[in-house]
DNA sequence: CTCTGTCCTG
DNA sequence: CAGGACAGAG
């Protein structure tokens, strides 16, 4: 029954967070990182002394030295020190594991606050997905890295004429320690990009004075530091879970499919790493999905009744109805997507047989929805081809655009 | 026991 | 929409 079965490691203890936090923390590194360029060291230099270069390097080194070590210190104790900013609001006592969770941790009362995670280098890591895990140790490796070019240069040039440094170890070229990263994930960052500009363009009088070779370097590690914290922080948030544009993509889904099966929703998200929680998480979705479309549906029903209907044959959805206009609001708010047919005539049925429920009484009866469930979950349609491609919702969400986009079936016609 | 799905709540 | 309780099927 479960595909997951036998697929996952046995040992996934709990889930990763949920989806809707990292969705809202994808804010918040952008001003950590622009914190960290906006003090950098040379921004504070108040009178260097032309006369003695090597003290005003020496300072400087190993004001850095100190900023990177406890980077690396940060990241060496707490495995995860990115995410722990906004991401796991929600996170805790979520998933479907949690039931085994309790069983195994029994040292732990059931009440035990969801807050911390517990220690971070003990048990944190284990139940980290491997990827993440991963790219935290580039990143370590990459701060390590950064480190010793530092310890390297330290020493101190003698004479740093332009290009002794680099001579000495390779930092002069420009690349030399990108060894193939980089590409453009700090640029994503706009807060990032903003201060590699401002500070390439200003100069700080201060870093005008430095040798070639030592702006050469400290240009680098800038550059280093500023790279890989940001990559850092978009891997890490990059999103293994659920984003927005997987649930605008599901909700459209529904059009065509009430009922998807998990197997069905893997095939259709290639792009998302199922596990038991992000499964869950989605099928949740579409069941949240039917409560808003059956209560439309019975409420719909119950004024048709009361306004005098008396055949549900007379009970057609069109697209100009205000069942439609609310419906099609819940599940396509930009109104970007064309409905399909089919989702009017599923509907319509499901009216009609809301109606005729609640007019023969069937209603007093505790459980009489789940007949109309049970006839509902076979109307099922085939999802077109393009909901399998995993950028598909990717155009529409441009539109995203809050500012109302004319109400129900006009704005589409009306803005094509 | 697990997985789904509903219901109720925030 | 997420959480959590709960029910039913397997």
């Amino acid at each position: 029954m479960d595909p997951n079965a036998g697929l996952l490691p046995a040992p996934s203890r709990a889930c990763p967070q949920p989806a809707e936090p990292s969705m809202e923390g994808r804010r918040s590194p952008s001003p950590r990182v622009q914190g960290r360029g906006a003090s950098f060291p040379w921004n504070q230099v108040s009178n260097p002394s032309l006369t003695d270069p090597d003290w005003f390097w020496d300072e400087h080194i190993q004001a850095k030295r100190a900023r990177v070590e406890t980077i690396i210190r940060g990241m060496c104790l707490s495995p995860n020190p990115l995410v722990l900013g906004g991401a796991r609001a929600r996170d805790g006592p979520s998933c479907p594991e949690k039931a085994r969770e309790r069983k195994r941790k029994q040292d732990l009362p059931m009440q035990q606050p969801p807050l911390k995670p517990g220690p971070a280098g003990s048990q944190g890591s284990r139940k980290r997905g491997p990827r993440v895990r991963e790219q935290l140790r580039l990143l370590k490796q990459q701060l390590r890295r950064l480190q010793e070019h530092i310890l390297q240069a330290e020493p101190r040039d003698p004479a740093p004429g332009p290009g002794s440094a680099q001579r000495r170890d390779g930092c002069g070229r420009p690349g030399a320690m990108d060894s193939g990263r980089h590409q453009g994930s700090s640029g994503d960052l706009p807060g990032v990009e903003e201060h590699r500009v401002a500070e390439v363009d200003h100069q700080p009088e201060e870093v005008r004075f430095l040798p070639s070779g030592t702006r050469a370097l400290l240009e680098i590690l800038r550059k280093e530091l500023t790279g890989a914290v940001s990559q850092a922080v978009d891997s890490v948030l990059q999103k293994e879970g659920l984003n927005p544009g997987h649930l605008k993509k599901a909700k459209l889904m529904f059009f065509f499919t009430r009922y998807p099966s998990s197997s069905l929703l893997k095939v259709y998200f290639p792009d998302v790493q199922f596990n038991r929680c992000i499964t869950s998480q989605m099928i949740k979705w579409f069941s949240n999905f039917r409560e808003f479309y059956y209560i439309q549906m019975e409420k719909s029903a119950r004024q048709a009744i009361s306004d005098g209907v008396t055949n549900p044959k007379m009970l057609v959805i069109l697209r100009d109805s205000e069942l439609f206009r609310a419906l099609n609001m819940h599940y396509n708010k930009g109104n970007d997507f064309e409905v399909p047919d089919c989702f009017l005539e599923v509907a319509s049925l499901t009216l009609q047989e809301f109606f005729r429920a609640v007019s023969a009484g069937k209603d007093s009866d505790p459980s009489w929805k789940k007949p109309i469930y049970k006839i509902i979950s076979k109307l099922d349609s085939d999802i077109p081809e393009i909901f399998k491609s995993p950028s598909y919702p990717q155009e529409l969400l441009r539109n995203e655009d809050p500012t109302e986009r004319g109400a129900a079936g006009q704005g589409f016609l009306g803005l094509s």
